[in-house]
RNA sequence: GCGGGUGUGGCGGAAUGGUAGACGCCGGGGACUUAAAAUCCCCUGAGCUUUGCUCGUGCGGGUUCGAGUCCCGCCACCCGCACCA
């Protein structure tokens, strides 16, 4: 018997190091185990761990260490998404080095992340700004540019003018600069794209096969591929020119009365000359675009006096600049069917074009009235000639062939996914390797150049990007020439670093990013851990990545993430003074029923549950509450209650809570009696059934019905008395708790006198027949209400469980002397008497 | 507007069409203690005429011996996309 208390602040350290020194979780590739590749969504180093990524981890280290005791050979691997903005910011802030800043980061952090006890071969430990990494990256980057999908062209950025650099629409507020404030312009800018538009088919359907991805995940990234077909065709304009459009419904072409172009539509603009028109397109390009202006943004428009020439009657068709247009959409151009599109009729309706029904509900509704919004709806073809009594499906086809067979259009497909812009105006990120030179444009940098490192003596004390104006970084040779050439200054999107990371945790060879075999003994992902707000961004990019290395003969992996997982937030309820103003959970106190600041008494308000953020200081830190309960408390606070996709609150009672578990748990572990003897059968039975679905629910990441069932468990062995069963009961609570509460488990473990690292230790067996009950709980009803429970042996016979329940009191009573009409017998479950 | 999700006690949440509320938190009562902490035990959906009965899983219908679960129609909240032709 040792003390009676866990002391986590000695244990935790004890036993991280116990398994740092031992290499307890270094993945060996060579390895002939089935192999477990687990992978939780690499942070970026900002500073300290946040509740966020402990709950991230703790999911994903819960089934490394689970697959391990199932004799797994598993790769849990962590690194530093260490490339981004935040590192410059600090830089302009602080006066710090953007890469010491970042590394001091990582230092903290990863001393945080190991106080958490996370079982992860930190042998394979990274950062994306270390030279080495982003030296392959451009070895990368270098091979899909001479695959022809990196390409380079001018293309609108949003610009901000006084801190001299390109912002993504997200850092865009209300038209200003969210730093500067100042008022973003559009430039136009020489940009390097990927070529992902090439692989929208590809990762539109590489989306059915991902059967462990989440459905919305699946639709988010559907939606976002945006694949639509229909038919591009040209009308003949009255000024000679030619205008394609794109139309999704061909079958109403014959509802037609006006085509509309963007505004910045070439023709739009050979017209800008006029005062008039240029003063439409300037009224156009300042509509805002956010949601509530967009709904309420009345339709313009500004008719050219062109007229269009319907493919089929002929009939002149004005041409309209309109708002509503875009132009980087299709042909930037449309024919207007005001009947049956829904903004084409509000724009009908305000400039009194006719509005012509083409398609109805049959054949003799084809001169009903319109109503007062378009019909999108499937229906029969009227009032259009030839097309006259088809479907809507058959109709677009007869279109379609139509203008294939007269040579005027065809029928496309048209995506809504763009290409991959990657160019950043900014200091730190991978270096593109590119030369610029006089007299061959763009040359790739020779390999045996790589990598093209960032220059360590730079300031910040200016706005703009320090490459740029860095002395003499820029300043280098023509490969082909020799002759004096300069280096692209633009970097890359920190995106690109996390497109690949994941290869290279599972091979890092000195001389090549990784290294096919290797790659594929550990690929794809078998769990891939992280939050929906990357649904789209960064594992859509993953996807286009690993595909297009395959497509170069790099990698014989198509889709890196066989299942993905996206964990909910960890929230915590807001604490606001009468100002305004926020408080943190520690500046306030409960008094009586309402909350008050700790300072002055002040009165607050408890408000809505979100999610931790420095803004709204409604943020725990993880260090505090570890050195108050230790990790495991932590841990198993991060699994227990809310399902792992929904959101988690946080609260300081819970966390207690979780603290008393751990000490009564350990209580529990000391109570392993050597000499106790004879079966206690109900509780052996409990521990089977519970080894059995405590690897269900965590395979399924149930981890929250793993926690129950753990509760469960521990009640009935605390309440048993002393048997070698109640000493298996204890046993298996110390196995199914280690991966959710291993420094408690080893120390347990360690007490009991057991060699080695129950770490390495295998998952118990369970003895199939003890998951079995020989009695069962029958529940007996009269018109389908409770009435009774009775218990009877397993397999009593539909006769027997009948008469058993005929024979009982309350149902006796509730019957009433009422005929029995029929009486349902589920054997094992209940019996349901019907009169 | 389009697409998706969620809705169960004071709270987080369990529940192959078969005893709704497992498990945890909060709360109440008790034991131990000089006292506190810790620990242990009991109670804890609502209501009622309380050996028991009635109601109860967002709302309204339906299928079924039996519905939180299946079907139809609504409501509320959350998320994503959005003038995508």
């Amino acid at each position: 018997m040792t003390d009676t208390r866990f002391d986590p602040s000695n244990a935790d350290g004890r036993w991280q190091r116990a398994w740092d020194e031992a290499g307890t979780f270094t993945a060996d590739s060579n390895s002939d185990k089935p192999k477990s590749y687990i992978l939780e969504m690499f942070p970026y180093p900002s500073g300290r761990i946040h509740m966020g990524h402990v709950r991230n981890y703790t999911m994903g280290d819960v089934l490394a260490r689970y697959k391990k005791m199932r004799g797994h050979e598993v790769l849990h691997p962590m690194g530093w998404d260490a490339f981004g903005m935040p590192a410059e910011n600090a830089a302009m802030e602080k006066k710090v080095h953007p890469g010491a800043w970042t590394r001091s980061n990582i230092e903290g952090m990863k001393a945080q992340l190991k106080r958490i006890g996370f079982a992860l071969d930190w042998t394979r430990e990274f950062a994306t700004c270390d030279p080495d990494y982003y030296g392959h990256e451009q070895a990368l980057f270098l091979d899909m540019y001479e695959a022809g999908l990196v390409y380079r062209r001018q293309s609108e950025v949003n610009w901000d003018p006084v801190d001299m650099t390109v912002l993504a629409n997200e850092q865009v507020i209300d038209g200003k600069g969210w730093r500067s404030g100042a008022e973003v312009e559009k430039r136009k800018l020489d940009q390097w794209f990927f070529k992902i538009t090439e692989f929208a088919e590809d990762l539109l359907e590489g989306l059915d096969a991902l059967e462990d991805w989440p459905d919305k995940v699946r639709l988010m990234q559907e939606n976002w591929i945006g694949k639509s077909s229909g038919l591009e065709f040209s009308f003949a304009l009255s000024n000679g020119e030619k205008l394609p459009v794109y139309t999704t419904r061909p079958d109403t072409i014959f509802g037609a009365s006006f085509c509309a172009i963007a505004a910045d539509h070439p023709i739009a603009q050979a017209l800008a000359a006029n005062p008039e028109v240029g003063a439409f397109i300037d009224e156009c390009k300042k509509g805002g675009t956010t949601a509530a202006e967009l709904e309420t943004a009345d339709k313009l428009g500004f008719d050219t006096g062109i007229t269009a020439k319907h493919p089929f009657t002929g009939a002149p068709l004005p041409v309209f600049i309109a708002n509503f247009v875009l132009m980087d959409y299709g042909t930037g151009a449309v024919m207007g069917v005001p009947g049956h599109d829904q903004r084409d009729f509000e724009f009908a309706t305000k400039y009194k074009l006719p509005i012509t029904r083409v398609v109805a509900k049959d054949a003799s509704e084809a001169d009903a009235p319109m109503g007062d919004e378009a019909e999108a709806g499937d229906g029969v073809i009227v009032n259009s000639d030839f097309l006259d009594g088809k479907s809507v499906e058959e109709a677009k086809a007869d279109v379609i062939a139509r203008a294939e067979a007269g040579g005027w259009g065809e029928g496309t497909t048209v995506w809504r996914l763009r290409d991959w812009g990657i160019s950043r105006q900014r200091y730190w990120g991978t270096p593109i390797p590119i030369i610029h030179s006089p007299d061959h444009g763009p040359v790739p940098v020779p390999r045996d150049q790589l990598p093209v490192e960032l220059p360590e003596d730079i300031d910040f004390d200016q706005p703009g990007n320090p490459l740029e104006r860095h002395p003499t970084w820029k300043h280098t040779t023509c490969p082909i020439t020799g002759k004096p050439a300069v280096r692209e200054t633009d970097t890359l999107d920190t995106f690109v670093n996390s497109s690949w990371y994941f290869l290279r945790f599972a091979s890092q060879p000195a001389d090549a990013p990784f290294d096919p075999e290797e790659i594929a003994k550990w690929m794809p992902v078998q769990h891939y851990i992280g939050g929906i707000e990357h649904a789209i961004l960064h594992l859509l990019y993953s996807r286009f990545w690993t595909r297009a290395l395959a497509h170069i003969g790099k990698l014989d992996v198509n889709e890196p993430f066989a299942a993905l997982f996206t964990q909910g937030m960890v929230t915590h309820e807001t604490y606001a003074l009468g100002d305004g103003s926020w408080l943190s959970p520690d500046e306030v106190r409960k008094d009586g029923a309402d909350w008050i600041a700790i300072e002055d008494g002040a009165p607050v308000t408890a408000g809505r549950v979100v999610k931790m953020s420095k803004s709204k200081k409604n943020v725990v830190d993880p260090d505090a509450i570890i050195a108050d309960y230790g990790a495991d408390a932590v841990r198993w606070f991060m699994l227990s209650d809310s399902p792992p996709e929904r959101d988690l609150p946080w609260s300081a009672s819970g966390i207690e809570g979780c603290g008393r578990f751990v000490q009564r748990l350990w209580r529990l572990f000391q109570q392993f009696d050597p000499a106790a003897t004879g079966e206690d059968k109900p509780l052996a039975r409990k521990a089977h059934q519970a080894i059995v679905a405590v690897a269900e629910d965590i395979e399924a990441l149930g981890f929250n019905k793993a926690v129950a069932r753990i509760y469960e468990l521990t009640g009935a062995t605390e309440k048993a008395a002393p048997s070698e069963s109640r000493n298996f009961a204890i046993q298996t609570l110390m196995y199914l708790s280690s991966p959710m509460m291993p420094h408690l488990a080893e120390e347990a473990w360690s007490v009991a006198g057991n060699d080695g690292l129950i770490a390495d230790a295998p998952w118990p067996e369970h003895d199939p027949a003890l998951l079995v009950e020989d009695e069962v709980t029958i529940a007996i009803q009269h018109k389908g209400k409770l009435r009774d429970t009775l218990t009877a042996p397993k397999g009593a016979s539909k006769e027997d469980l009948e008469a058993l329940a005929l024979a009982s009191e309350k149902v006796q009573r509730s019957l009433d002397g009422a005929e029995i009409r029929k009486v349902v017998v589920v054997p094992d479950r209940l019996v349901n008497i019907v009169t």
